[in-house]
DNA sequence: AGGGTAACCCGGACGC
DNA sequence: TGCGTCCGGGTTACCC
């Protein structure tokens, strides 16, 4: 759930905060959040550490600390938060750093589905993933020489974070539908005015969600309404919203999948 | 290489 | 209302 747009915002809202030191980290409350050897040694590695920047890359938020780099999946239900003035645990706050007396830095998750690493290069995290989809390399030009030298069907390689890095399944269902791609349809077949339209319709729906504030179904992320724009994620029986036919719903890579079987034809 | 499956996790939705 | 079951997001591991 929580994808692109949502991370674009929470790391706008964080940035005045994060200016302190970090005096003081808490023992993880929740071990398998940390891809750490142990909590004693994020908590060795990461204290006086100083906060340079913050940025994003794919579905990862990351901050450059002075000799490491700290990375964060907020996953569906992860949540960063900055608390100024007096901080108090949290049901599910997973990971507290301290930054100064009265400025906590908090990732809380409910479902436990987050993940953050401290590494000294952020490339062992990062390094493989694919292009920014709203970024300069992400070209139709691109796409369109990169589906041709691929077999895969075109659901589960927009999803691969190693082919296009930021892509979830809601949005990549939107931007199949948008663009009247079926979701099975073999990369390598779609026609060259068909990538061009799956190229559009991805930097669309992203553009759309970040200004929508994201498509955060859960509680999570407060004020997210791109989950009211959904034209076939959810809608599994319901008009479509250009032809009216039913939307159906399969399973494609163990991902639920949407899609108009009227517009999103798997032949031509 | 690509496809299929299980596992991780738990709040909430749903069925009885 | 209360209890049990299922769901779903992204990713990795492991199988064929």
């Amino acid at each position: 759930m929580p994808e692109l747009p949502e991370v674009e915002t929470i790391a706008y809202n964080l940035r005045p905060a994060l200016t302190g030191k970090i005096i003081l980290s808490s023992d993880l409350l929740w071990k398998r959040t940390l891809a750490v050897p142990s909590p004693r040694a994020f908590s060795r590695r990461i204290r006086g550490q100083k906060i340079d920047g913050v940025g994003r890359r794919g579905k990862f938020l990351f901050l450059t600390l002075t000799g490491y780099t700290l990375l964060i999946h907020l996953r569906m239900s992860g949540d960063l938060l900055a608390i100024l003035g007096g901080y108090q645990r949290a049901r599910h706050d997973r990971l507290i750093l301290k930054l100064t007396e009265d400025t906590t830095f908090v990732f809380s998750d409910p479902r436990k589905f987050g993940r953050v690493w401290l590494v000294s290069d952020p490339q062992e995290v990062l390094g493989r993933l694919g292009p920014e989809p709203l970024g300069d390399e992400f070209t139709p030009d691109w796409l369109i020489t990169q589906l041709k030298s691929c077999r895969q069907r075109l659901k589960p390689l927009l999803v691969d974070q190693e082919f296009l890095a930021g892509l979830g399944n809601i949005y990549t269902d939107e931007a199949l539908h948008a663009s009247k791609l079926h979701p099975l349809r073999k990369a390598s077949d779609i026609s060259l005015g068909q990538a061009g339209d799956l190229w559009q319709a991805i930097r669309m729906v992203l553009e759309d969600g970040i200004r929508k504030n994201g498509a955060s179904i859960d509680w999570v992320y407060r004020g997210g309404d791109y989950q009211n724009q959904f034209r076939v994620y959810g809608r599994q029986g319901q008009p479509c919203p250009v032809c009216g036919n039913k939307i159906e719903k399969i399973f494609v890579a163990q991902r639920g999948t949407h899609f108009c079987p009227a517009c999103q034809r798997l032949e031509g």
